[in-house]
DNA sequence: TCGTTTCGTGAGAGCGCTCCCAACACTACA
DNA sequence: TGTAGTGTTGGGAGCGCTCTCACGAAACGA
């Protein structure tokens, strides 16, 4: 019931010193069996709970681990990717025992003000840096060793702890799939390069295309932000120069492509093929339903969880790298259906 | 440099006490300026910040406020509402000065451990729940009080501070816009009735039609969960019974539904007429182009987070209520841009 | 029977900070 | 010269916890 009961106030209730209720509840050893229940009574009855922060005090352990998402992530609310990441990092934060913080940053000022204000002040066991740029200022701040540190998306520096989903390898396997089911003139709604994500689905569908034999003509790639509306813009550049397929790096902007096609009365898959990459529910009820590249953005949330609490520990050494699989997903925008009876050997 | 320094380090080295330095930093009366002066360039030049953890042992705050998603929001990774409500808490944190914490829980039994865990450890100066169900079981744990509340959504209890949206103004502006464009059977695609915002868009949306002398009939009615797919299914079921306006208790839902009446190849607004509710930007983007009644999402979360602090330093007497104004934004959909050379006496 | 080990326990110190109070100038007034 | 302020400073206590250490009691082998 009552709110601010200490260790002290639970020993003199059980008839033990302070020590002792310490080692009940952080379970140490050589306790006597009977004070034991004794005292676990005692909490049980007044609803204590310890007092996190003196603990933390002494420990130097908070439990608490941050997630920065960084200024210029415009697409922060349109993009659902972010939205499936937070919650697969607070749901393996919540099954660690670990307490999430979160921030998310407007502008540089914003971003600036973390270093002293979190990172130094001691709240914080670890931090998780998301939507990596290319020569990202804020990871060259916080890669500094002061605090381990995981990214989720390759950072382009080295001895740095992250964890990524294989950009490269889906993408190449996006160009692969479109080219084996016949199509030559096959387009690029990039991402941006900006970002290491956007290169590297970049390269590997370069790498994609070229295993076949293909190459990336200039004229049939256009680059987006991410967003859905840049997807449509893309699209609509593309289309003059007649791709009979298209890869776009996100569903997001797959599904402005796809309006975009449909505004032109051009129809998919029949007139062309288009794929995106993520596996977002959304694109499962498109019209026509987006083949496309499954990334497991919630485990790779968990992942990073993990990683960091390996990190925190000294379990885990630095820097620590791992690669999520992605999965193709087959469905009906790339016309792999209608190929089906006739490409079904590859 | 260095990390672990101390007030008790900082002041060796500036040749004064421990409590001069505390007086310093906290902007205490009675230091001598040259003092005040030697001390803060100790501080630039080691870079040393206050521990924080120490700082909120002793002075009973943390400067943490929670954000409390609660289980059975589906919804989360559809429905870019939370994505803006988050930001726009996190945004007024930042302003702030506070840390914000996230706790999304997946099931009953991760919220049942959210009481003794975190309101009950200390670390929270204040929390704020959002998504309230009707008798949420986690607000009857939380409203006891022992934590300053904010709730954003009207709680079905009293006594307990909160900020809503006018969903009831705002779902009564839809009913007579459609009414005063001539509609006479005007249908629903309502929002869950488990869920405040569901009834309080029902009662609006009936009130305002009362208003033109029109009613709600059953047939027209069909409720859905906020996700696209619900109001798909809804609008299907309301097809056959031939409205001439429907409003969706959300722009998700709208977009659902327009989805179903391009497949039925009924034309909006030609010969139906849509509305939505939420104001999302993608609503804008809708063939047609919705119209809707727009809720301020992020400024809604930033007055929560400002009604919080203020409940925390004891400035506000509690229950505080505000409710936030929406906005009715006419576009394509409604067939208002046809109607008005004759309704623009209205 | 007497060391010696083991177990269970409590007291003390200390984590880094804030707050309170006493001590010390130094000035101002009578 | 004495007394009362006024501004400035340092030390002590204490926030609630963990950890180390030492002490007494029980249990052991010799």
């Amino acid at each position: 019931m009552a709110e601010n009961l200490t260790l002290e106030d639970i020993g003199r209730i059980a008839g033990v010193s302070r020590s002792t209720v310490s080692r009940v509840i952080n379970h140490k050893a050589n306790v006597n069996p009977a004070v034991r229940e004794r005292v676990l009574t005692v909490i049980e009855r007044t609803g204590y709970s310890p007092n996190v922060l003196a603990r933390s005090l002494v420990s130097g352990r908070t439990g608490v681990i941050g997630l920065v998402i960084p200024s210029q992530v415009h697409s922060l609310f349109e993009d659902p990717y972010f939205s499936r990441l937070i919650q697969g990092i607070s749901s393996a934060s919540n099954a660690a025992g670990n307490t999430l913080s979160l921030f998310i940053f407007q502008n540089e000022e914003e971003e600036a003000a973390l270093y002293p204000r979190v990172v130094k002040s001691g709240v914080l066991d670890g931090l998780i840096l998301t939507a990596t740029r290319m020569s990202d200022p804020l990871l060259a701040r916080m890669a500094v060793g002061e605090i381990p540190l995981v990214i989720v998306g390759r950072p382009d520096v080295d001895g740095v702890s992250y964890v990524d989903v294989d950009n490269r390898g889906g993408a190449s396997r996006a160009a692969i799939h479109l080219a084996d089911l016949g199509h030559k003139r096959i387009g690029l709604i990039g991402a941006p390069v900006t970002t290491t994500a956007g290169v590297d689905r970049l390269s590997g569908f370069v790498e994609g295309l070229a295993l076949r034999g293909l190459g990336l003509h200039p004229d049939l790639r256009a680059d987006g932000d991410f967003s859905g509306e840049s997807g449509y813009r893309a699209m609509q550049r593309l289309i003059p120069n007649r791709p009979d397929a298209v890869f776009a790096a996100s569903d997001t902007m797959a599904a402005g492509a796809l309006r975009a096609l449909h505004e032109a009365g051009i129809r998919v898959p029949e007139d062309i093929a288009l794929m995106g990459f993520d596996g977002l529910p959304a694109s499962e009820r498109a019209v026509p339903p987006l083949t496309t590249i499954r990334q497991p953005v919630s485990e790779t949330g968990a992942r990073a969880v993990q990683m960091l609490n390996g990190l925190i520990s000294g379990e885990l050494h630095r820097p620590h790298v791992e690669i999520m699989p992605v999965e193709l997903v087959v469905r009906g925008s790339c016309g792999a259906v209608v190929h089906a009876l006739t490409a079904s050997s590859a």
